[in-house]
DNA sequence: TCCACAAGCGAGAATCATTCTCCTTTAATA
DNA sequence: TATTAAAGGAGAATGATTCTCGCTTGTGGA
């Protein structure tokens, strides 16, 4: 995504198009990899060495609640960010931090077509994800 | 689970049976929504007046890690605890913090089966939980 | 039953991600 | 360009969890 285009997103949400908020979301774009509020203030620390770290927190706050992010829990705790993308689910590394994101439509839908049958009794279901742990195998 | 039940299970693992181990166990087994940290040391109050609570935190640890227990991360990121139940499912609620199991067999399996033919690339599954998110309906 | 001692506990300080406060700055709009 | 509500900066505050360290206790053997 162009820097031109991430404007567009802020502030077709009614959001205050400010730099910092363009280098934010640049950064959870670029670093990709559901990075922490910490890695994200790493990397924006270059161009913008006086943002406060509140600042980033609040930023990233306010694009999750107007869905230009998603936030991700960790087992440790730590939140972590996510450009939002349609119906993808978590591979979790037991080893190392690491999340990584797992689209599988035919998995969704059998997951999805389990449910019109079957209803749960007393809840009304919004969102359905996959935890799936395990371990990246290295190649070789 | 009946206390001696408990001491049993504990000293099966080789881990020392002592009242406050015993205690916590119990509270959790009680209170068994899922309670935090916090929510362990108000019910063992009661009789453990000057329990620390970061004796609370090191027994559910040691036990997690003995696999007595299982940690549950919630989106606030407060830990949660859970008696170890197989192969369940977790529903939680998007309005209150409640969280609650799910099982639902079919489903498991049909996810098994669905990658007992599809394989992840480089990552080796060890373990796959749904996280349902929605509304509990109050009945009427 | 009693001893020795490793494992466990209590008290409270320390940590660290996140939030809050308050004051200054700035984007948006007229 | 002036107005002003929204946003940012600095750093203190919060709060769950962890750590430290000296004291206590469960356990297994004598």
């Amino acid at each position: 995504m162009i820097k031109e285009e991430i404007r567009e997103s802020i502030s077709a949400k009614g959001l205050k198009v400010t730099p910092q908020r363009v280098a934010i979301m640049e950064a959870i774009i670029t670093l990709h990899n559901h990075p922490t509020a910490e890695n994200v203030a790493e990397y924006i620390k270059t161009n913008f060495p006086h943002i406060a770290v509140g600042t980033i927190y609040k930023v990233l706050d306010t694009f999750v609640e107007h869905n230009l992010l998603k936030k991700v829990k960790t087992d440790s705790g730590i939140m972590r960010y996510d450009e939002v993308i349609s119906n993808h689910h978590h591979l979790y590394c037991t080893e190392t931090e690491r999340i990584e994101d797992y689209e599988d439509d035919t998995l969704t839908d059998l997951i999805h077509n389990h449910f019109k049958n079957k209803k749960i009794k007393n809840f009304k279901i919004e969102d359905i994800k996959l935890q799936i742990t395990g371990k990246f195998e290295t190649a070789g």
